[in-house]
RNA sequence: GGGGGCGUGGUGUAGAGGCCUAACACAUCGGCCUGUCAAGCCGAAGAUCGCGGGUUCGAAUCCCGUCGCUCCCGCCA
């Protein structure tokens, strides 16, 4: 790290350099002044390390301490000594520097807010500064953990065979998926790009060109409203492999999994190894979600058959209905107001009420503890429902009851503490429907992607029951977070246009868009399948953050702007014009 | 498109109809101080409470609108 300006980082030293005659350039991260004698910790990406000025040694390195300020950058030269009363909490904290010469290389405003304390600052704030934000040490070391994770999945997958492709930012847009982002053309005015929304068809074709095994660390763009864990451009660990099957992509990605894990969040336990794996129809079944969040169980059953022939006329006209009666014990009593404010968050995923049953002293109490009395024992038996327990129902529609008490169920796992933050708790989602119906269009649409294969064995369903078609495809699922997804595509013409044809693109669409990949496919394109990481996400968790804008460099707001540059702005009307555009007045 | 939360000196917060001539901490500026490390002590400056309207004798506080940030639903193959 030595450069004209500096000898060691801010970080580097130690106890061995002791006595040597150092050179360190870096920010004033803090001043302490003394009479006599200014403590200055001066800070870079690396570290910090403390600098003593003496009046008395050096007067004119003194003289400069006296003057600079937080955050200007300064150069110092002085003899690496050891500390009298070592600081444990700092790696440099055996030592310091004893500062013969201080150089102000440039000064600082003041800063608009303080770059050496982490403190919950308006995020508005810190994009429009995000180069102070960036210096803070949370953000430094979430930069450096973002980095790390990229470097080690491309070692571990060079080491595989596979290659690094890049494919194009300007492409085709299609119908299928999310939003896309258009740039018009200036050579073919009137016509538009689209931005990736995955390179998913470029790797495809990869596969045709023979390329075996790709990966890209790949940009991709939805033009969709944001969230904590979704921005408009956002990163992909895009793999693909010819010649393999589901099992062949989860091994791999579970190792390099496994191993990233290891590498650079050692200390945290993964809670089951090898991942375990959950079909899609049973993680709805007890989660109530097609990401189950494995950190905790409160998990879910259902109740319909002790029901069915109930007195009860609500629960028991469910069950006529074809509902579903679905359940969750917790392991704690709960006041009746509280309970009011659990039944709000199931109404808010459309459930009409809220049942529940508790448990206390061997009386049973609650909204519906008189109808569950006769089938009390076997109620308790299934949920595992003991003394001190609350049992919460939700009857309805199957889809509502399994959502409704699903977000139930992780708002309770984080609002009593189950969760332990620190674990790391994979699983595979597998067999997940290829189609669900659009009620809106009159149409299946595609779960995954339209270029996903259907299992094998369900391949005689597509014609009479699409809905009932499973999909070859998984997802990694980390503590309730879709960290990677992927599956394996069909390399058959015919049954692509099937697929095409149940997703409403007729033959003359088909052509149109995907003439391309259908052309591809009749040319001898191997047997393939791949995954795509949600990067950001799974730095995100491995940063133990909330949010992706914590794991990324300059994000946008959740308005999509940027206060840093003030995008998006207007343009000047004559770049409309040499592209053909014309703005029309906001209705 | 819809729902919730927040907006008070540079920063983070308190104040929830009259105790507000707006409080506290940090930062800033001045002074003291030779072993601190979130240094300490003394002092100073700094806010028409996001913006606009309304209710009221009286609004940081209540109401309406608007802007910004944020969380969620829809959306995100």
């Amino acid at each position: 790290m030595q450069t004209a300006y500096r000898t060691h980082t801010c970080g580097q030293l130690r106890r061995e350099h002791v006595g040597q005659t150092v050179t360190l350039a870096g920010w004033v991260h803090r001043r302490r002044e003394h009479g006599g004698l200014i403590f200055v910790d001066v800070r870079d990406r690396h570290g910090l390390t403390q600098v003593v000025c003496d009046q008395a040694a050096a007067p004119e390195a003194y003289a400069r301490a006296a003057e600079i300020g937080s955050e200007w950058v300064v150069q110092v030269e002085g003899a690496v000594a050891a500390r009298f009363e070592g600081n444990p909490d700092l790696a440099t904290g055996e030592i310091e520097v004893r500062a013969a010469v201080v150089r102000v290389v440039n000064a600082s405003k003041v800063p608009p807010f303080e770059v050496a304390r982490d403190l919950n600052l308006d995020e508005a704030q810190r994009l429009r500064y995000r180069y102070l934000d960036l210096r803070r040490e949370r953000m430094a070391r979430n930069m450096d953990l973002r980095h790390r994770v990229t470097a080690f999945v491309r070692q571990a997958l060079n080491e595989h065979g596979f290659i690094e492709i890049e494919t194009p930012i300007l492409t085709r847009s299609t119908p299928e998926g999310a939003r896309d982002f258009l740039v018009p053309s200036r050579l073919n005015p009137g016509t538009f790009y689209a931005l990736p929304q995955s390179p998913q068809q470029m790797k495809q074709l990869l596969m045709v060109a023979g390329m075996d095994r790709y990966y890209q660390v790949a940009r991709c763009f939805r033009d969709e409203d944001l969230r904590a864990d979704r921005q408009f451009e956002f990163t992909q660990v895009d793999i693909e492999m010819s010649f393999v099957d589901e099992d062949d992509v989860m091994a791999l990605n579970e190792q390099m999994f496994i191993d990233l894990c290891r590498a650079v969040v050692p200390d945290r336990p993964i809670r089951q190894v090898p991942f375990p794996r959950m079909t899609y129809a049973e993680a709805m079944r007890r989660y109530g979600n097609d990401k189950p969040d494995l950190r905790f169980g409160m998990t879910m059953e259902d109740l319909g058959d002790l029901f069915a022939t109930s007195d009860f006329a609500v629960f028991r006209s469910t069950v006529d209905s074809g509902g579903a009666i679905k359940a969750i014990c917790v392991p704690r009593l709960f006041s009746r107001k509280e309970v009011g404010e659990l039944e709000e968050i199931v109404k808010a995923f459309g459930a009409g009420g809220l049942a529940w049953v508790a448990f206390e002293n061997g009386e049973t109490r609650g909204s519906v503890a008189k109808w569950v009395a006769d089938v009390e024992p076997a109620l308790r038996e299934r949920l595992g429902a003991a003394d001190g327990h609350t049992v919460f129902i939700v009857a309805a529609a199957r889809k509502v009851a399994e959502d409704s008490l699903g977000r139930l169920r992780l708002h309770l796992g984080e609002a009593l503490g189950l969760i332990d933050p620190h674990e790391l708790a994979f699983l595979w989602l597998i067999a997940p429907p290829l189609f669900e119906w659009n009620d809106d269009e009159q149409r299946w649409d595609s779960v995954h992607h339209p270029f996903t294969a259907p299992h094998p064995d369900d391949v005689s369903l597509l014609a009479g029951d699409p809905g009932a078609v499973r999909a070859m495809a998984y997802d990694a699922v980390l503590n309730g977070v879709e960290v990677a997804g992927g599956s394996i595509r069909i390399h058959d013409s015919a049954v692509q246009q099937h697929v095409f044809a149940l997703l409403g693109i007729d033959e003359a669409q088909a052509r149109t868009e995907f003439g391309h990949l259908l052309d591809a496919f009749q040319y001898g394109a191997p047997p393939h399948g791949g995954i795509a990481w949600g990067f950001d996400r799974t730095v995100m968790i491995l940063a133990g953050e909330s949010s992706i804008r914590e794991v990324i460099a300059f994000p946008k707001t959740v308005a999509g702007t940027d206060p840093l540059t003030g995008a998006p702005a207007p343009v000047p009307s004559a770049n409309l014009d040499l592209l053909g555009l014309k703005v029309a007045p906001r209705t």
